[in-house]
DNA sequence: ACGGTAAGCTGACGGCATGACAGGACAAGT
DNA sequence: ACTTGTCCTGTCATGCCGTCAGCTTACCGT
């Protein structure tokens, strides 16, 4: 899938150069995970590679572009958060599992991956179609197998509920509540409690019904 | 409240001085919405209220600080949202209005602000207290309200219910669906019935029951 | 071992944004 | 017209951007 990996002039990278590209990109992630989008130069990722401006322009446009590469990435890894939701059931005390268990796999990823997340949220915000894409991508390894699930569980029983808009909605949620989580607890609610009640809202909004006690 | 308009080297800005910094905060937005907030510059922003850099040196410290200035105008703005919630009745067909006229208020308001809530939103993911400061003042302005509406409607039937989780969770949903609503689309979700899909969500979460028919 | 070739890196440079300052333009009152 | 304090900008030092030519390094065939 994946073609040779090439610099900016064309030539296909070797071993060496395949390296410093990977460094360029750690320091990069390091940079944008310490300090605001706005302010990441090129110049101190170069300097934190121990290497100079121009080696970084021979691999990458832009710090954009890097940072779509790391996005990418990403992207990538998120397909894992299917099976969060794949084949599992929503019935009764396992159903309430797996909607603790979304939660958690869900929140895990956002914050293992929230700088990177911060920028591409931001990129999609603004309308940029190509940040727009991996974000799409990130939330539908979860809205897809849910949208199922949602039309499985209570799709039949109410024709008002559309699953696409209910499964959307509730991913959303989960992303704002990831990349927010600070809100919630300015809002008095404390950290631990936090997923069960996002875990709550995923149950009600899947199944149409309270948890089991 | 707010005291006389000063420089940043401390001189009283009198009629004209006042125009030029409005001129340039007016500036600033509209860049804010037209390119992404990584690019916006000082000199675009002199450059579109036709005056020279230096001249917005002399009223704000740098972009972040005119930015947080738009925020702060818009924070304001927002306490009229709280009207959307405030004494409103929650029972049947006509609680179903009263989600309908929030979620679409919302919106609005959101659609309305879109590029300063962006930058405001990115400023408060990345821990930057000022901007984290002025999105929960933007929130808090529903999300108080309607955590009383929450306590009020379900809290005494369901003590596994957290009125504050349930209400932040809510209006964190309808902030993320307002600056991603291009998201929904994509997942099939058309425009107009993104709003009747957002109401029942938030009347379900409020009440803790379905809406009547 | 040895040259040839392509990859890899950087110093240096023009261009532009930043941020500070001092001095000139301007409005308002006397 | 003169004075005073506000307001704006020309200019400058500094620093980052993005490019290029050219040097160094690694790899490969003979």
């Amino acid at each position: 899938m994946t073609g040779q990996v090439r610099t900016v002039d064309g030539r296909v990278a070797g071993r060496r150069g395949q390296e410093t590209r990977q460094k360029l990109l750690d320091c990069l992630r390091e940079m944008l995970s310490t300090s605001p989008y706005r302010d990441v130069k090129v110049i101190d990722v170069a300097r934190m590679a121990g290497t100079s401006p121009a080696t970084f322009y021979q691999y990458f446009p832009d710090v954009e572009g890097a940072v779509l590469e790391i996005a990418e990435e990403m992207a990538e890894d998120s397909a894992g958060l299917k099976e969060l939701v794949d084949g599992k059931s929503w019935a009764g005390k396992t159903g309430f599992a797996t909607s603790e268990e979304l939660v958690d796999g869900f929140l895990a990823f956002w914050r293992k991956n929230d700088a990177i997340l911060r920028v591409v949220t931001l990129g999609a915000a603004e309308g940029d179609k190509r940040f727009f894409k991996i974000r799409m991508k990130v939330l539908n390894s979860v809205v897809s197998p849910l949208t199922d699930a949602v039309r499985a569980n209570q799709g039949k029983t109410d024709k008002t509920v559309d699953p696409a808009a209910v499964s959307g909605a509730l991913v959303s949620l989960l992303a704002s509540a990831a990349e927010h989580s600070k809100a919630f607890t300015s809002w008095g609610v404390k950290v631990k409690d936090l997923k069960p009640n996002l875990a709550l809202q995923v149950y009600l909004g899947v199944t149409g019904k309270k948890p089991p006690r």
